[in-house]
DNA sequence: AATGAATGAGGATTCATTCAT
DNA sequence: CATGAATGAATCCTCATTCAT
C-alpha cells in the first residue's frame, strides 16, 4: 500500500500499491472496481456484475477472492480511511520539528485533500455510504474513523492550547465545518475544473482564516 | 411525519404545510416517509415496502398517489431543493434594505443551516444520493440546484464587489468550501449533540472570518 | 336481444337490442365493452378498468352489475353463441318449406358469417378465447356450442340423405372445414376490404363446389 | 417436449431439429414448453411459472435463454410460422416439374394440414394469439405470415391462369376460405378422431371441388 | 348507482450465491 | 482459477376486489 505517486493521473488505485503476484494483482483490480461501482451506485446499488464488468471477469470469479459481496464493500469502506490515515500520519510525521499548529493543520488540510481527490473512489465510496451501510459492516470503519478524526482533534487541540485558533469557535463543530469543506469537494471537484493545487490553495487559504483569532 | 406545525423551527416535513384532505395528508406522509428512508438506504436502497411501513400502509397503496418509485423518488429529490430555495428567497427578501453583503452571506448561512437540520431528511436524502440516482430522475432538481446555487453567486458577487470578501480566494471554490462546511453539518450534527442556535452561530463566525478581507 | 337491424354499422351490441331502463343500459354498455376488450386481448388479458374505460364507468361500478370478473366473461361467451344460434334459428324458420338441403345449407352459411361479421366482438371474443378459457366458464357456452352445431349436424344429414352432398366427404370432417372458412373470415375481413355481400356470395359459392356431389 | 426424432410425423417441438449441447436442449425445452403454454393459456394468460414447470426448471432459469418474457414469446410466434414456411417450401420444391397447378395447391394443403397438426403448440400458439400479442412482438411474425401467404397466392395465379381454378371466387377470399379451412382443423382435430391421412383427404378432396372450374 | 381509497394475491424480473466442471 | 448453468430470495408492480361514503 505504499504510496509514492507523484501525478494524481497514475494513481486512483489504493490497492495499487506494490501488486505482486497475479492472483494479488487480480484481488487489487476487484477492489478497485468495486470501489468506482460503490461510489457511483451506493451501497444498495452496487451489482457484483457491475463489479466484475469493471474488473474484467466474470462475476463468481469474485467468490475465490472475497467470502462475500458484504466483505468485499466492508473492506472497501474500511481500507478508503484506512488508507487515508496512514497517508495524513506518514505526511505529519514528516514535518519539521517546532512547526506551528496552525501550519501542522493546513499540511494535514492539504494532505486530505490531495488523497481524496486522487484516490476518490475510495473515499467518496466512504463518504456517500457511511449512512447507508449497515451497522455491521461499518464496524471496522468506524474504528478507523475515529482514530483519524482523533488525529485531527490532536492538531487541533495543540493548535488552541498555542493560541493559534480563536476561542469563540467551539472546538468540535469548528473541525467538522473543516471536514465538511474538504469532503464535499469530492462532490463537485474534477480534474477540467482547475488544478488540485488551486483547490489546495484556496482550501488551506479559507481554513486559516476560518480558524486563526 | 407529517406534522402540522406552524413554526418552521419544528418542521420536519416538507410535505406539511397545509395538508389538508385526507387524500393530500396520505400522500404527504408518503412523502415524508420516502424522505426518511431514502436518506438512510440510498436510491437503490429504498424498498416501497419500507416506505409503506413508515407511511403506516400498505406497499401498493403508494401506487394510488405517485406512478412509480421513481416518480416518488423523484419528487423527494425536487422537493428538498426547491423548498430550501423558497425558504431561502423569503429570508433574503425579509432582510432590510441596505444591509452589508457579508451580512446577506451571513443571514444565508443561517437559513440553509436551519432548513437543512430540520428538514433534513429531505436534505440528506438529497445530498447523499445525488450522485447514485440516474440522469433522469435528477434533471428538475439539477435545475433547482442551479437556480439555488444561482443566488449565492449573486450574493458572492455583490460581497466581492463591495470588498467584502479576500480577493485571494477563487469565487467559485470559496463558495463551494463554504457549502461544504454547511451541508457536511447533516452528517454529524443531532440534536443530543447541541442546539442548532450553536450550530449557526459558530458556522456564521466561521464563514464570515473565512471570507473577510 | 331482437335482432331487426339492417346495416351492419348500426349493430355491434348483442346486448343493444331492446335496452330500456338507465340500469339496463348501462349493463349492455358494460357487456359490449367487455366483448370488445376480450376479442382484443384474451381471457387474460382482458383488464376490468379496461372494460371500464370503454363502457365510460369506473372499473368498480362494474360490481353493481356482475357478481365478478368472471360472471362478466361467460357472460359474453355464452350470450355470443346463444345469439348466433337464435338468429340462425329464425332464419333457418323464416325459409320456405321444400327448400333444396344444400340451399338451407347456404342460407345457414349466410346467416353464419352475417352475423359473425356484424356481431364480430361477441364472435371473435367467443371463438379465440374458447381454448383458453376455464372449464368453468365454458360449460354454458359449450352447452350452447353443441346445440348449434346439433342444427348443423341436421342440415348435413338431410343434405347427405338427399344426395345433395357428396359421399365420399366425411360428414363431420366436412363440417368442421366449413365452420373453418367462416369462422376464419373474422381474423382477415375488415369493411375496408370489400362488402359482406361479397363475402357472403363468395362463400356460398365455395360451400356449394366443395359439398355437393 | 423436444424429442429428437427422425421422421416429422412424429415431432411435436419445432426446436427439436438438431439438440445437440445441454445447454442448446434446454433452450429448445423452454421455447416448446412456451409455445404449449401460449397455445392454451394465451398471450396475457402465459405465465413464466407455468412455462418453467413445462419445462422442468426454475422460472428465473429462463432468463438464462431468454432476455425476457416477451422475446420468448416473440421466438415462439415467429418460430411457428418461420418453420411451416420451411417445411412448404421444401415440399414444393421437391414436387416433379410440369406437375398441374392444382396439384400443386393439394400438395400445399396437406404440407400445411400436416405441419399445422403435428406441431400443433407452434401453430395454434401462433393463430389465436395473433390478435392478441403487441404490434411490437408480431414483427417478425407479420413479415413470416406475409412471406408464406405469398407462397400461396402465386401458387393461386398459377392455377388460375391454367383455368384450375374458377373465375366466379374472387381470388383473395378464396384462399382465406381455404386458410380457414386448414388453420381451424387445429381447433377440433385431435389423434383420437381419427388420423390425419384421413383429414389430409378429406381436406384435399372438399379443397379441390371447392376451387374446381 | 357510483366512486375514491385501499388491500392482498400473484407475477415478472433481478441478483447474490452455489456448484459441477 | 475461472466459468456456465441454475436457484431462491427478494422487490416492484398490476389488478380484481372490497368498502365506506
Amino acid at each position: 500500500m505504499a504510496r509514492n505517486l507523484k501525478t494524481p493521473e497514475e494513481q486512483t488505485s489504493v490497492a495499487a500499491g506494490a501488486a505482486q503476484s497475479k492472483s494479488e494483482r487480480t484481488r487489487a483490480r476487484i477492489l478497485d472496481a468495486a470501489a468506482q461501482v460503490l461510489s457511483q451506485k451506493g451501497y444498495s446499488g452496487m451489482r457484483l456484475s457491475d463489479v466484475a464488468k469493471v474488473a474484467e471477469l466474470q462475476a463468481p470469479a469474485i467468490y475465490y477472492y472475497f467470502p462475500s459481496r458484504e466483505d468485499l464493500i466492508e473492506e472497501v469502506m474500511w481500507v478508503g480511511i484506512a488508507d487515508m490515515r496512514a497517508h495524513l500520519t506518514k505526511v505529519l510525521d514528516a514535518l519539521p520539528d517546532g512547526l506551528p499548529a496552525m501550519d501542522r493543520i493546513l499540511a494535514a488540510v492539504e494532505a486530505h485533500l490531495r488523497h481524496e481527490l486522487e484516490i476518490s473512489d475510495y473515499t467518496t465510496a466512504s463518504i456517500r455510504n457511511a449512512g447507508q451501510v449497515p451497522e455491521e459492516i461499518r464496524k471496522r470503519q468506524l474504528a478507523e474513523e475515529n482514530k483519524y478524526g482523533e488525529i485531527w482533534r490532536r492538531l487541533f487541540k495543540t493548535a488552541i492550547a498555542d493560541g493559534a485558533v480563536r476561542s469563540d469557535l467551539d472546538p468540535f463543530i469548528a473541525q467538522m465545518l473543516v471536514f465538511g469543506s474538504l469532503n464535499w469537494t469530492a462532490e463537485w471537484w474534477n480534474p477540467k475544473r482547475g488544478s488540485v493545487d488551486k483547490v489546495v490553495a484556496n482550501a488551506q487559504a479559507f481554513v486559516r482564516s476560518a480558524l486563526s483569532a
